[in-house]
DNA sequence: AGTCATACATACGCTACCGTATGGACACGA
DNA sequence: TCGTGTCCATACGGTAGCGTATGTATGACT
């Protein structure tokens, strides 16, 4: 306290860069996977990242500008995603079909499934929420339901199954995962091809 | 207020009785369906009960101890109700289950279905949560379990088929419900079929 | 050297809660 | 009528969090 020494340039930490809105956006979704919307604090969150709100507030808004920027970066995320893992070219509709359900119902991603159940609960309660988890869930049964149109199926059945899919993978991954023998390899195969075929 | 009329004993509304732990456990959980677990809050509550929260801590230790009342009350209610949906005598086990679908995965019970998102999330951040929710879904994966084995069916396949009805069944209620042609008759009627037959 | 925007820190007032302490109204039995 | 237990109100201290106002260090530009 008594010496001016801190003052010196080359004292400050190399990683001290400023930060943007995608590293508090970041930040951010750590938390959400962690205590949900609701626990997405402003103090906490620049606690955790190292500075004071002050900060903060000049990044955004308020606390619902932030939430929203969380929003929009989900979505795109979300859309990104599943586009990617349903990808394929003709004839690999059957394999896409299973390596999406591998991906999506599986038990590692814990994080992503946290972030996705913490956004899907607070949706119920506010109208920007709701219409991007809307866009999610059309997106994915839209990307799933083209796969099965590819493999032949009449538009009815296509779209019963990427709905019993979309709902069983994000079901499965929303309870407690690898409890029971829910995942034991038999089951899950089962399952798959009961979907699938 | 210069007037004493009120301490007349017939001007107290007669609809003033006093509260217990089940007017409590109620009113909160009309909140959880609401807000969440994190959204009950002592004084809240208390406000909407029309009393203050000096009542409160009169019939709860503390605000744990009312969260840990609302899930023994969930818990047993859920228990209950999985067993009373499930109830057949022989023969009826096809009925049954389909029975167990429409009423699960039903658009109404809209409070219900809130009430199990809250408490499933919450789950995640606390032990007490997460082993009474691991309690419903054992009791849940075994009344349909049985069902499908006496159905004839081999008890590898009877675990698959409930796990996967458990899973889409929670899995669609979870989505936004009415959304899309999810419930669209034809829709509903194959995914059915495809998960009881 | 001075100006200016950036990216923070600090300090403040306000509200919402929690849990406790304490007091009061009321019923009921002895 | 005098306790005594029940059920609730009031008052209090404390914490956490929001948003604002304002100060400040730093680099870029001129």
């Amino acid at each position: 306290m008594d010496q001016k020494s801190r003052l010196s340039k080359t004292s400050r930490p190399a990683a001290k860069e400023a930060l943007d809105r995608p590293a508090w956006i970041a930040g951010a979704l750590d938390i959400v996977a962690k205590d949900g919307i609701d626990g997405l604090r402003v103090e906490s969150l620049a606690k955790k990242l190292g500075v004071t709100k002050g900060s903060f507030y000049w990044h955004f808004k308020d606390r619902r500008d932030l939430i929203d920027a969380v929003l929009d970066d989900w979505r795109a995320g979300r859309i990104r995603d599943i586009r990617k893992q349903t990808a394929t070219e003709p004839g690999g509709e059957l394999a896409a079909l299973r390596h999406t359900i591998e991906v999506y119902a599986a038990a590692r991603n814990r994080k992503g499934i946290s972030i996705e159940a913490a956004i899907r609960i607070w949706a119920r309660q506010d109208a920007n929420g709701l219409a991007v988890v809307e866009e999610v869930d059309a997106e994915r049964l839209e990307c799933t339901r083209r796969l099965f149109l590819a493999l032949g199926l009449p538009p009815a059945e296509a779209a019963a199954r990427s709905a019993l899919l979309y709902a069983y993978v994000f079901g499965f991954s929303m309870m407690q995962c690898g409890r029971f023998d829910m995942d034991a390899g038999q089951t899950r195969d089962w399952i798959v091809e009961r979907i699938t075929r």
